[in-house]
DNA sequence: CATGCGTGGAG
DNA sequence: TCTCCAAGCAT
């Protein structure tokens, strides 16, 4: 069920017949007893606390929890820079934390500032992205580097709107690096919050499919005024999706807020929905993917038909370029879909002719 | 607004 | 093995 107007602003008591207790509850014990089941129909309404006081819990619960337990990431620390923090940004979309540490570590030293990385060439940093995942992101984020050089004096926006405007950033990024980088009070919504607000206000299991308007107006209404709080609280409930609340297996007891979370409270009512996964085996993306790991590694273009081919001597160097052109091969796609593969790579910049061959973008 | 876009670890 | 999914964005 989708969170619209009318549910934003009515049914409060109905879908909090435990709000009265909550404050109670937080100081007695973390181990406070679960309120009695509701049904699902009547919780899967948003309620915010309805005593100005018990948002003010909620924020100290979730942020003194955080205090405690928050990983010591470089892109957290004091004195990383906002060029560090964009790029953690836009290397975290979609991709586990673990898997960008090292890559952001060689990034940030071969290019520290943004007018480091603009000076080199596209492709450098889709092949410095190494297998990430989404290089569309790397060409976004040297495009993004260009425009702070040239359109900024080299220093990366504070402002949202100038955020937004750069390649690759969209509402979820702008927000999180006017916060983090630059202790803005701004209202960050990621997978990780949408699923808190969902489970801890709303009582589903799942946010929406899509996000939607009353989904942000909900965000809103959460955020702390104090501008430092908000600043905390973002990071926070992120930090509480991420490791705590989970989408799958969900560690309720470690949960700071669980004597208020509505999902509990209703019994832990499953998904409304089946999420559809994406389809990997096959595709084009799998075939980009294998295309890709081969323009990677090899220092001279690529000739197409070395693709489609058969993995004879074809000139390059052994130990670079045998291992990914061996899984393309095991791919064995067929002709039609390779060309349709190599030429979607050419039509979004990841790849470009040259001297008969393809090449990443110089 | 639904879809396409990579990758590899966990359950 | 196989499915799910991880700090989204652009179209």
């Amino acid at each position: 069920m989708l969170i619209d107007d009318r549910d934003l602003n009515s049914g409060r008591d109905a879908a909090r017949p435990n709000s009265a207790s909550r404050s109670r509850a937080k100081q007695s014990a973390a181990s406070a007893a679960p309120a009695a089941v509701i049904p699902p129909a009547v919780v899967a309404s948003p309620a915010l606390p309805a005593e100005p006081g018990e948002l003010a819990t909620m924020h100290r619960d979730v942020t003194s929890w955080f205090s405690g337990i928050a990983r010591d990431l470089p892109w957290r620390s004091a004195d990383c820079s906002a060029w560090g923090i964009l790029v953690s940004e836009v290397m975290l979309q979609q991709t586990p934390v673990v898997r960008v540490l090292p890559v952001w570590q060689d990034w940030m030293e071969r290019w520290p500032t943004p007018a480091d990385l603009a000076s080199e060439a596209p492709g450098e940093a889709v092949r410095h992205w190494g297998r990430l995942g989404y290089p569309r992101r790397a060409l976004r984020l040297h495009a993004a580097a260009v425009a702070i050089r040239d359109e900024h004096n080299g220093e990366v926006p504070a402002d949202f709107d100038h955020l937004l405007g750069l390649p690759g950033v969209g509402s979820y990024t702008a927000a999180a690096v006017a916060a983090f980088a630059f202790g803005q009070r701004t209202t960050v919504v990621d997978t990780n919050i949408r699923r808190v607000h969902a489970r801890l206000i709303s009582g589903l299991a799942l946010p929406s499919q899509s996000l939607a308007a009353a989904e942000m107006r909900l965000a809103d209404s959460l955020l702390p005024q104090d501008q430092e709080l908000s600043v905390r609280w973002n990071a926070a409930v992120m930090e509480l999706g991420a490791l705590v609340c989970t989408a799958r297996a969900p560690k309720c007891q470690e949960c700071p807020v669980r004597p208020s979370c509505a999902w509990l409270a209703a019994g832990e009512p499953p998904p409304t929905y089946t999420p559809k996964g994406q389809a990997w085996h096959g595709t084009d993306r799998q075939v980009r993917g294998a295309v890709m790991a081969v323009l990677r590694s090899a220092s001279s273009p690529v000739i197409r038909e070395a693709f489609g081919t058969s993995p004879a001597d074809l000139g390059f160097a052994p130990d670079g370029v045998a291992i990914p052109l061996a899984a393309l091969h095991r791919l064995n796609p067929a002709p039609e879909q390779l060309e349709r593969a190599l030429d979607g790579l050419l039509a979004d910049g990841l790849a470009e002719e040259h001297d008969g061959g393809l090449r990443l973008p110089a």
